[in-house]
DNA sequence: CGAGTCACG
DNA sequence: ACGTACGTGACTCGA
């Protein structure tokens, strides 16, 4: 890996600081504005934190005259005096980065700039990467391939990261040193350079990128117009000195090692608390006070900050594209290119290939061609054409590779392919290699998009989509209006990019042991989501329909009755703003309201609740606000979604989404439909089988998570409660209560079933008492109570946290693993919820992986049974199959074999079955 | 586009 | 002193 070096421009990073707090100064208790101090080292740090440079450096300016003043006494002649609190400053700040062990650089009679042009110029360009942090635009001139500019983010926006070739685009430049010559002719206000006359960035830049230099501009002067020939001919003597003044110099002597005497070290801790004492700069104490961690030394190596060992690569820029290599991507015009593409796939152990298709839905989506990688750069693209008949003959030329089960197929989320392909009769066989599926196995909690892991692992940026077809939103262009070289690059660009990514996920998948997780697991499921999508689910509009007229009367009813109760008579009650200031400041119910983060008042159901005896309005509006949910999110949008091809429900599975391992569904979202809520659980019936011939059969794991919790615990106690298939909550509460089994009330068995759910979650004994509605003493005994009674559980809870300290990540019994840097966090609340995430990631991701193994095994048999039922939802611990009634049985004996049968615990695994004519009945 | 709210496991 | 149970997706409002 490079290494980097990072340099910041002192003065301009410190006005900025300044400025920035000019109406609210920050002051520590003696009344000395830290202002500067402060936001100077808060964005140095954060500088640090988020490029990791290897190097580091700050430049200062040197007081007094330079050799710009020199040549030119006039030179920033009108700059005011520097506030005094900007003075008593820097000491303070040098000092600062002295304890802070960051080099400080300057030389008299030189600028910042020059020093940081001096370093970034002598920097080895194959050694280092450099960064010049700095809010001055001058510094563009410095940009190079290896050299790019950070400018300090502004308030609300992250800083903006600027390469050489974004700044030539941005001026229409060939090279960064032209810049010169456009600030010679636009000068500079504030270091009092006169540019020419009616010349500013825009024209400057223009007429650079015109005539290339202003030497030639001015050979070709006569060819500008006649008024800006005049100022041009006025400027001409003030050009020269204007190029020197604004040129950054870049060879001043500054005996400087730049690997030795810039390495990034850790701070000298004995000298920084107490400077950031006297500052008082308590968040910055914290992070580098002396915690024990610290004094045991745990730095990553060449760090100034403790960083966990497992962390996101780091953050790339000067990102590579198509132009930068030499690619051979080719079209597959005639039936003999595709002979030969075909052939030359057989010859292939393994190849990428991605499809282009006119829409998103892949049951409607029609093919406008396929590309193909075989190795590295190079790729074909093969265009399919609009009449599908054709489309198919075409396509279908393929089928044979496609289907051969020795050729490994690489491509990025796959199982948009495989659906699209199926619908021109392509199955694809052999092993998938997902890129979106590796990465997700890798970095659970990261983004996988193929631009996301082209930047992240071959610095690579893709052609974007919008290149092609547009913004969306407006006149959305389509992938079938494409020009053809242009979508050629750009399919072959992806196939290409999914090939390169493969060779390099995969030994990092190897390297995690993450290879059998991957191909006994995800891969599989590939083609059962494919299938689950594909098969849909039928649904019911007419009862939906007649069902939400009934409601919409309610609702309009309701909202009468709440604007008049109210007296607003356009109160919005959907707008929590609204509703919040009716309730709190016009009806007063309430005057210790709790405000949300925003500072509004918090109008939630657990809130509102409270008042519901204050005015009759606050039951009044619950009512509303569920029959409304109800409404908008499935009653009116679930008939929306019925697709006009199959007439069926077609969500989609995402299998890279949540980072415990769980699928999640949208489009719609089959996972969320109301069951608790009594208004609710209607909308289930209107979820049907496909046919008079056919049922709904519902089979849910009983207690997936508790039953994981007892087995990777090991808690005796626990896994005889199961054992003897008792009730786990009335058990739990016969112990942690000391009462007989059959003598539990039904208030305690819902405290101890509250309790249980909470140790799955990493409980606190705040939140246990929030939701019981106890004090937290109280909730304090129960949890003790808990963990006496389970003291297995209590020890398991530990070891997790402990395992993610040591480990830096916990696993689930499939091996699935979750990465948890911020366990070692400062910040309890952060660290909180990492430990938190420790005990609940392994049960929430075993669950997962075990319906996951079912759905695997479910699906090979209804394939090799040739049924006719089908597997069509998933609901994290329950499976919806649409069954075709003669096979009932042999489908019930399947589904409860596999699904109990997918992982072999120390507590058997249970499944419930139901079946029904919709799917409340199944339940 | 974020915040608030609420549906599910 | 501070904020607190885990994981999702969809809708609505309003800057």
């Amino acid at each position: 890996m490079k290494k980097r070096l990072l340099l910041l421009d002192a003065y301009a990073l410190i006005y900025r600081a300044y400025y920035a707090f000019i109406n609210r100064p920050m002051r520590n208790s003696k009344g000395l504005n830290t202002s500067a101090i402060y936001g100077f080292i808060r964005a140095t740090l954060d500088a640090i934190k988020k490029f990791e440079p290897t190097h580091v450096a700050v430049a200062f300016d040197v007081s007094g005259k330079t050799f710009r003043n020199d040549i030119y006494p006039e030179y920033k002649a009108q700059r005011e005096e520097t506030p005094e609190d900007i003075k008593t400053s820097v000491p303070i700040i040098k000092n600062l980065l002295e304890a802070f062990n960051i080099p400080i650089i300057e030389k008299e009679g030189f600028e910042a700039d020059d020093i940081i042009g001096t370093i970034a110029t002598k920097a080895n360009p194959d050694e280092f990467e450099v960064i010049m942090m700095t809010p001055d635009k001058d510094y563009g001139q410095l940009l190079r391939d290896n050299v790019i500019m950070a400018k300090p983010a502004r308030s609300g926006n992250d800083m903006e990261i600027v390469t050489a070739k974004e700044f030539c685009e941005k001026y229409d430049i060939q090279k960064p040193e032209q810049f010169i010559d456009i600030l010679a002719l636009w000068g500079d206000v504030s270091d009092n350079i006169k540019g020419v006359n009616k010349v500013g960035e825009k024209t400057a830049a223009k007429l650079i990128s015109q005539y290339g230099s202003i030497d030639n501009l001015l050979q070709n002067i006569d060819k500008l117009s006649p008024s800006q020939k005049k100022n041009f001919e006025e400027a001409r003597d003030l050009i020269p000195l204007n190029k020197k003044l604004v040129s950054i110099v870049t060879d001043i002597d500054l005996k400087l090692d730049i690997d030795n005497d810039l390495k990034v070290s850790p701070p000298k801790t004995e000298e920084l608390i107490p400077l950031l004492e006297e500052l008082e700069f308590r968040t910055l104490l914290k992070e580098f006070g002396a915690s024990k961690r610290k004094e045991q030394g745990q730095y990553v190596q060449g760090s100034l900050f403790d960083m966990p060992a497992n962390k996101p690569e780091r953050p790339t820029f000067n990102l590579k594209t198509i132009d930068d290599f030499d690619v051979d991507y080719r079209i597959a015009k005639s039936r003999d290119d595709r002979a030969k593409l075909i052939d030359e796939l057989k010859q292939c152990q393994e190849f990428a290939f991605d499809t282009e298709t006119t829409g998103l839905d892949p049951i409607s989506a029609e093919l406008v061609g396929l590309s193909f990688a075989i190795k590295t750069n190079k790729a074909w693209w093969v265009s399919v054409p609009k009449n599908q008949d054709e489309a198919k003959s075409i396509v279908q030329e393929f089928a044979e590779v496609f289907a051969n089960h020795n050729i490994g197929k690489i491509g990025q989320n796959i199982k948009f392919d495989m659906q699209v392909l199926l619908n021109y009769d392509i199955e694809i066989k052999g092993k998938l290699f997902d890129t979106m599926l590796a990465h997700y196995l890798l970095e659970p909690d990261a983004r996988h998009n193929l631009d996301y892991l082209s930047e992240i692992y071959l610095n690579y940026k893709p052609i974007s989509i919008e290149e092609l077809i547009g913004k969306k939103g407006k006149s959305q262009g389509n992938m079938r209006n494409v020009d053809p070289e242009l979508i050629t690059r750009y399919a072959c660009e992806d196939a290409d990019l999914a090939y390169q990514l493969k060779q390099v996920l995969f030994e990092k998948l190897q390297g995690q042991g993450l290879t059998e997780l991957y191909f006994k697991l995800e891969e599989p499921l590939i083609e059962v989501l494919t299938h689950m999508e594909r098969n849909g689910v039928t649904l019911d509009s007419q009862s939906l329909k007649e069902y939400g007229e009934m409601l919409s009367k309610q609702l309009v009813e309701l909202e009468k009755e709440i604007r008049n109760m109210a007296g607003v008579p356009d109160l919005n009650i959907s707008s929590p703003k609204q509703l919040g200031e009716v309730l709190f400041d016009k009806l007063k119910i309430a005057t210790d309201a709790k405000l949300t983060k925003t500072k509004q008042y918090s109008t939630n159901e657990e809130e509102l609740q409270k008042y519901i005896d204050k005015h009759p309005i606050v039951s009044k509006i619950l009512e509303f606000r569920g029959i409304k949910k109800l409404l908008s999110t499935y009653i009116e949008t679930l008939p929306l979604l019925v697709n006009k091809k199959t007439g069926k429900i077609h969500t989609s599975f995402n299998q890279a989404v949540a980072s415990t391992g769980r699928l999640s569904s949208n489009n719609p979202n089959l996972q969320n439909i109301p069951i608790r809520d009594e208004n609710g659980r209607e909308i289930r019936k209107a979820f049907i089988p496909s046919s008079e011939e056919h049922l709904l059969l519902s089979a849910d794991y009983s207690q997936i998570e508790l039953r994981l919790m007892a087995h990777m615990s090991n808690d005796q106690i626990m896994l005889e409660a199961f054992e003897k298939g008792e009730d786990i909550h009335a058990a739990t509460a016969a112990k942690i209560f000391k009462v007989p089994l059959n003598e539990v009330t039904r208030e305690q068995r819902s405290k101890a079933k509250t309790a249980n759910f909470g140790m799955i979650y990493g409980i606190s004994a705040f939140g246990l008492s929030q939701r019981l509605g106890i004090s937290r003493t109280e909730a304090k005994e129960l949890i003790d109570g808990y963990f006496d009674t389970y003291k297995g559980v209590k020890a398991y809870m530990d070891q997790c946290v402990a395992e993610a300290r040591e480990r830096g990540f916990v696993e689930t019994i499939f091996g699935r693993k979750r990465f948890l840097p911020d366990i070692n966090s400062n910040n309890q609340v952060v660290r909180g919820l990492a430990e938190r995430n420790a005990i609940n990631a392994p049960i929430q991701g075993s669950a997962a992986d075990i319906i996951k193994m079912a759905m695997i095994n479910v699906h090979r048999e209804i394939i090799s049974r040739k049924l006719k039922s089908k597997m069509i939802i998933q609901v994290h611990d329950e499976l919806v199959f649409d069954v075709y009634k003669p096979e009932l049985d042999e489908v019930k004996e399947v589904v409860k074999r596999c699904m109990e049968g997918a992982a072999s615990l120390k507590v058997p695994l249970e499944v419930d079955m139901g079946i029904g004519n919709n799917w409340l009945e199944a339940h």
